[in-house]
DNA sequence: CACTCAATTAATAGAGTTATTAAATAGAGA
DNA sequence: TCTCTATTTAATAACTCTATTAATTGAGTG
């Protein structure tokens, strides 16, 4: 029964590798440098999962599922003025970045040169938030006429929030070294940027 | 007087590595693989440049360089409106980047992790724009008591408008292959999200 | 014409990479 | 104890990459 670390070595794998893509990308990782991190044979990933790449989509195929699934998955939001809905919707995109702050990077650079790998997503985006994307758009029309939002495209607004929300975390590495920030001032910029892009992003809006 | 060529194969391999280094990476692209798109042997490239490295800095050095500083490159903007002003400051950076698309992503990728690199951008960032920031700030602090504007800082404003403009090059090449854009397609949604850009900042801005 | 020197190439060293294979090890069950 | 199986390792094949070196070419100069 050593089940309760379930194959501790393959599990071992998975996660310095996870760790190890996601710190410094697909390409620049070695299958050697994770095996010495692991403290294994660098054969016994190859044995466990056979290839490179193969690992890699181990690892990320069911993360990406997740981390896109995220950005749609909605609580329970039924008798809420749109305004808060959205303010919600904001923040948690906002914390689910905070919580994967690597992962728009990586995605960034692995799946601009993988378009095999989109078509997971493609799928993920085309069946689920289809409903969520025109039952939106019906409340944000209403809102509209009812003059409680200017006018915009429900499209428009999705590439803003998504954009001020990823862009933060992509700069963030860039913009640490430049202004040389410690953990606490780069904690209090992303804490601070949270309410800052909920309320530029809603201040737009105002009819 | 073959000058006007000048250099063609130091030239050409500068060429074509910019190319390569903008579409691809650095670690992605290799000196062997520059020799034979550029059609010289492998060794040439070494002759000229040494190094892969080297090569690399001479291309971006001044790259970055440039990029950056037209970051901060104001036309003469003296007796405008300042609402005019941040408008085009904020078409001036996207153009820069709709000019040099696959910069933001290189910047992203290698020079987070070459903080040595870092350091030209951080002189260029303390000297110019030091007196350009204190000389907006004075500005919108004046809208601000004017009333034209609402509160915000002008840091807060400026990672606003960088984060939103920047994050559509970097996320095009996903959001191309996801919805499976066409040249067209591709061109109208950049020249949308220009407009939408401004507009979506300056509206936000409203006091 | 012989010389020089920059440009260019062929060859290769040396390090690092992925992947395979065969052998060693260890734990479970007969 | 013996055997079977899963795990792990050592060794190495087969590449690819960067960088160096020595040899070759070719254009200009005295």
């Amino acid at each position: 029964m050593d089940n309760n670390i379930e194959s501790s070595m393959e599990q071992n794998i998975l996660e310095v590798a996870e760790r190890l893509f996601l710190e410094k990308g697909f390409a620049q990782t070695s299958t050697t440098e994770i095996a010495k991190t692991v403290g294994c044979n660098q054969a016994l990933i190859h044995y466990y999962f056979r290839t490179k790449d193969n690992l890699f989509n181990t690892i990320f195929e069911n993360k990406f599922k997740q981390f896109f699934q995220g950005v749609f998955e909605m609580k329970n939001m039924e008798n809420m003025q749109f305004i808060d809905k959205l303010k919600l919707i904001i923040e948690s995109h906002y914390d689910l970045l905070r919580n994967n702050p690597k992962m728009p990077s990586l995605i960034l650079n692995e799946l601009s040169r993988k378009p095999e790998q989109l078509n997971l997503i493609r799928d993920k985006l085309q069946s689920i938030p289809q409903v969520l994307f025109t039952l939106l758009n019906e409340e944000l029309q209403h809102e509209i006429e009812k003059g409680e939002i200017r006018e915009i495209k429900l499209v428009d607004l999705i590439v803003s929030i998504v954009g001020m929300n990823v862009s933060l975390f992509v700069m963030m590495p860039i913009v640490e070294n430049l202004f040389s920030l410690n953990e606490t001032q780069k904690e209090n910029m992303i804490e601070h940027r949270r309410a800052e892009n909920v309320d530029f992003i809603l201040k737009s809006l105002r009819p």
